[in-house]
DNA sequence: AAGACCGCATTGGTTATACCAAAGTGGTCT
DNA sequence: AGACCACTTTGGTATAACCAATGCGGTCTT
């Protein structure tokens, strides 16, 4: 997976400026309803074509921070915006806002939780098969993150694949992009204990063994607690 | 809250084009990793500038169903898209897939109901107090949907408000935006029987003044069951 | 003095042209 | 057959220009 990430999107004008802007307006620095700059002086502040200053608010249109309308483009609130500004979001200070990231944390499990549990309901007996082999196969790498999280992370896709909603696969996508990557620039990186790591494959083994909901979402629910307060250290140490 | 509803978006060239193209690529008129016509061709094809090609191609990348680089644009997969392409994905056929509508409903239920547990978790009790007499007034009107739905849009966004997780917010302005639009166009309009309201109305309102999660998600899940078969009965008749 | 009206400056929307650098392509030479 | 090189195409950007609609300010009317 780490071999398809594909090359950090070359930078161009529109991009940077989209960035700078967006930045500008999460920090609050228009207020809602104010006016943006016209595109010609956007353009002589960033020393840009006006072309390229369009092709920026145009993305930022898109995520719903700003309505350009013919007399001006105008700010809009922030809880308005599409889930795309969550990324440019926890890049804002030099730590992600911790409250932002555990409930971006709670989301991501109630989502996985929800994933998971249709996925038993409607997954074949071969697949819940194949599910087991797949978590008993992680067992001798539960030592080591770097060989465990690409195993974890294909289970997830089987599940994701088995309980086949697109919705939640889109929004996971979203969040994905705009977390997790962020997430990966943490030091010190933080891993889970072994036992815990233990506890929540043999709890998903059995939910998925058993076929049982219960005991799936509540392995999910407690893994992911621990990854908050994990996080939460992280981002208190680093 | 109608009278809140912005004017439809003017529709200049850009997002035209826009949204032909990306019909396109969710009509699946390419395939993934297959280049996309040059924004010169495509000038020439929807008889427009360069510029205004560029801002649609700006918009499409946006939503990730194509990756511009120097070189030519590429289509990606749908999978691996934005939030955003859902709405173009509900209108590509006369009438939205109902697979996709079901994802859609279940989707929204489960992040409501993980809104609203959270909520009452958190919620003060004169915040509770509240929303048990917000419930309560809703009881008059439970026969008229038209007088009942921004009662109960009220409700959802006080416990939004108290649940206070932005990223569940964004995530459903986005569900919002792509979905609730194009649900109302159907014909008939469906709606809700009494008793099942009253019925719903109850179980939250008894949720809530026990601050009962359990009680309260066994209410919203089986109210969204409900919508579920209303709006896929909709979608046969219609 | 208050309100309706008109007109100009500003703003977004769009087009056309031009140039650059990088990616892609095809042919040639080894 | 493979490496190399030149040409072409493609996206990235800038400049200049025009249109339509908005916003604004002043004037004229009542």
């Amino acid at each position: 997976m780490n071999s398809m990430t594909p090359v950090p999107a070359s930078l161009t004008r529109s991009h940077e400026i989209a960035a700078v802007l967006q930045e500008e307006i999460l920090r609050g620095q228009f207020r809602p309803g104010e006016r943006l700059p016209s595109e010609r002086d956007l353009a002589a502040r960033f020393e840009a074509s006006r072309g390229a200053v369009r092709e920026a608010l145009s993305q930022i249109e898109q995520v719903r921070l700003i309505d350009i309308q013919p007399g001006g483009a105008r700010i809009k609130e922030v809880k308005e915006a599409s889930i795309s500004v969550l990324g440019p979001l926890l890049s804002l200070g030099e730590k992600p806002d911790a409250h932002l990231v555990d409930q971006f944390i709670d989301t991501f499990s109630v989502l996985t939780r929800f994933t998971a549990t249709r996925a038993i309901e409607l997954a074949s007996d071969e697949q819940r098969a194949g599910l087991v082999e797949q978590l008993d196969e992680m067992k001798p790498f539960i030592g080591s993150v770097e060989e465990l999280q690409p195993r974890m992370h294909e289970l997830f896709v089987q599940l994701d694949r088995i309980a086949d909603n697109l919705v939640v696969r889109l929004i996971s996508n979203d969040l994905q992009a705009q977390f997790v990557e962020r997430m990966l620039a943490l030091q010190p990186r933080p891993s889970l204990g072994a036992e815990k790591l233990e506890a929540f494959v043999a709890g998903m083994r059995e939910g998925i063994e058993k076929r049982d909901g219960e005991i799936l979402s509540a392995a999910l629910r407690s893994h992911f607690l621990a990854m908050r307060s994990l996080v939460a250290q992280a981002l208190v140490e680093g």
